[in-house]
DNA sequence: AGATTTATCTATCCACTGTCAAGATAATTT
DNA sequence: AAATTATCTTGACAGTGGATAGATAAATCT
């Protein structure tokens, strides 16, 4: 009787890697964070992460990398179907916020944890992008560089608020009322339009 | 010869912990923060801070308690010798940003970190304090509970992303624009006054 | 005062962590 | 077919937090 052998070469143990160091993290909480448990749980031996991203930094630099992207498309949904560029603004502080919400732990690696190598040019690359989009729809209401600070620094601080579960005051809101607060917050910071 | 014999008892163990704690975490961060190494640090084996705090948590959570403290300190600091409300509001955002500049590693343990006990009676009353406080100020000018979630969203994100240095934009500004920047950011989230 | 109890700290042990080095296996290249 | 390279396993190491048992000193009680 021959069973299902387990192939010595996995095939694509990165992205396994980069899938089951996600599920780690959002169960067990970046401080809690173990390389060994991301291993056991893609099925592979403790030592064989290392080939592919170096040591437990490395894997998650890559994993920033990703979360960075996903990052940038929760703001994206969140303004498809926008014409007027200041609502558009206004929803990508909620894009913004959707993704600390739904995805704390990666919020928070990508915002607060020294672990991923900032410098890498990838990881810095998908930064850059996520800061360019919030540049480009400043630009589009005739802001400066000022109200870039203002929308991102606005949509950062509830989003880590929100994060950290730090925002009781809102928790006695249904889900209508509370999301029209924080489009009034973060319309708030928008320079004055004409529109 | 006789030489100082270091006692058997430390005489204020508990305190020399919490400063050998403070050390450690702004040395090494908190994700490289050990119990060991704090021990060590304060001249004492490594299972001596158990019978003072339980666990690492518990240490974590009585520096916790202080960390609101200063942090409360540090937007008093800020107010004092300011007479008009709105101003007051706007110190106490500078307060608050003064603090995750000047420990940024304690910032993020009160605020983005699971290790503290967040239930723990003296931690929460110490977290309440600085709550109130900006209550307090928004109630000054006559603003409601969306001003205080404004004035404190805008304030938390300019501190947090300055603590993890992501403010990059005003890193070629000098302390007197950047100053006038932030002034700027925080007064624009306040409520309408008629003064 | 002397005896007993309590508080404080040390020494050892355990399971777990990340990293390193050496070897096994398979895919790729020559 | 042979050699090289990439991938993965195994085993070792120092470091971690926590539990336990014992040592020491302080506080309390007759």
């Amino acid at each position: 009787m021959t069973t299902v052998d387990k192939p010595y070469h996995h095939g694509d143990l990165r992205s396994a890697l980069l899938a089951a160091a996600e599920l780690e993290l959002a169960e067990r909480g970046i401080e809690a964070f173990s390389l060994r448990q991301v291993a056991k749980r893609a099925g592979v031996s403790h030592a064989a992460p290392a080939h592919h991203f170096g040591d437990v930094n490395g894997l998650l630099t890559a994993l920033s990398t990703e979360a960075f992207r996903w990052f940038h498309a929760s703001m994206l949904a969140r303004e498809a179907g926008a014409s007027d560029p200041r609502d558009r603004a206004v929803r990508a502080g909620l894009g913004y916020l959707d993704f600390a919400l739904a995805r704390p732990t990666l919020f928070r690696l990508i915002f607060s944890s020294k672990k991923p190598d900032f410098s890498d040019p990838d990881l810095m690359a998908a930064g850059d992008v996520a800061y360019n989009h919030l540049l480009r729809l400043i630009e589009d209401i005739g802001g400066g560089l000022a109200d870039v600070a203002a929308l991102w620094a606005m949509s950062h601080g509830i989003a880590d608020l929100a994060a950290g579960q730090r925002l009781r005051m809102m928790a006695d809101l249904d889900d209508a009322a509370r999301q029209k607060v924080i489009r009034d917050l973060l319309a708030r910071v928008l320079p004055k339009g004409r529109t």
